[in-house]
DNA sequence: GTCTATAGAAGGATAGAC
DNA sequence: GTCTATCCTTCTATAGAC
């Protein structure tokens, strides 16, 4: 009963989540949904009652997946140099396995600051920081890693992983143009990411 | 008569790029359109036919205006490096000027990939990889840049000044919280950008 | 070429039966 | 909890006057 209750709903959210990860928002349309669940419209209403709470479900599970799954990147115990590589490895092996999440919360953002904000409001950027700072301080030194480079050097390595996914249709297309595996050049660029930022960081 | 055909024309494709730019295909309305080109719905159909048809009109003006800006860097005489500190400052400049337009293309393209497709066809993306490599042929020696490891660095290239402005709405909500300026990470950037990637090339 | 008025379709949401 | 039927708004597109 309430086992079924749950499943329903469950049902309901997953192609929820398809429908949106691949039309966004605007694109995105109930009857779909409705049709991929494999029930009616109007049960969609009775579980989340507007299309806006629907997405706002969906959008705030996927940001919290992501979160909950690279925060613990910075409590690992490891060497700077160490835990650029193991972040490029997680990282993009995640994204190869939710290869639609890139360009969705980057669009939804976009479209919609204030979807950002609330997830901001949850987490504090700024131990984060500390947290590096306090496990890397001699390694930083060495590295010659100020702090106003922060921002440079962390957008840079998000962009290198994140990129690819972001633009999946253009990598995608472009590289079927030029005979080149998209698969293969993702199980590469765990490596080559890992090895082209340490050595542009080295002194 | 033609003269002000002419510009009506042009006040409406002008009202309906910034509406498509700041809303996409799905979320664009004609209404809008009309309103901010300070004429009626049925002007545009005059003019335009169909929603399509008039999106069509702006994305491949603005994919044209993209690659026409961008294909002379691989005419320019410089050297390798030289070459990389031009495209950096000129394409972050470009941005900066243009700063919806990374978001807009790679998103749309994302929802239909046949929309490259059709730009695509009209390049030889070949070419632009010959000219490089007759132009730089012992600087790619020197740095040990195989055949097999361009696509991985010519995408990293790429991501390192597009990706700030695909996620802009991250960045600028993220900087406005960490207090950092996002007009100045991206004048630091042009330098950063392509400092980083001429050592990370280094042997 | 430009307008007003409206057709016609699509989509989100609800009422009410079971 | 789930369905059918339907309302109502929104949006694209067209007809027809000027």
């Amino acid at each position: 009963m309430s086992e079924n209750d749950k499943l329903t709903e469950e049902i309901i959210f997953e192609a929820a989540t398809d429908e949106f990860l691949d039309r966004g928002m605007d694109g995105a349309r109930m009857q779909n949904i409705a049709d991929k669940a494999g029930i009616n419209k109007a049960l969609l209403h009775y579980y989340y009652r507007t299309k806006d709470k629907m997405f706002n479900a969906v959008f705030e599970k996927i940001a919290e997946k992501i979160l909950s799954r690279f925060a613990p990147v910075f409590d690992e115990t490891l060497t700077l140099e160490e835990k650029i590589r193991f972040f490029y490895r997680e990282h993009i092996t995640f994204l190869q396995d939710n290869p639609r999440l890139p360009a969705f919360i980057l669009n939804e953002i976009n479209r919609n600051p204030a979807r950002l904000r609330r997830v901001l409001s949850t987490i504090d950027i700024h131990s984060f920081w500390n947290k590096l700072e306090e496990q890397h301080r001699d390694e930083l030194v060495r590295y010659n890693i100020t702090k106003e480079k922060i921002p440079q050097i962390m957008t840079t390595i998000a962009a290198i992983s994140v990129f690819p996914f972001a633009a999946r249709g253009i990598f995608e297309e472009l590289f079927k143009k030029l005979d080149i595996s998209f698969d293969e050049y993702l199980e590469e660029r765990k490596e080559f990411a890992a090895d082209f930022v340490i050595k542009a960081l080295r002194k």
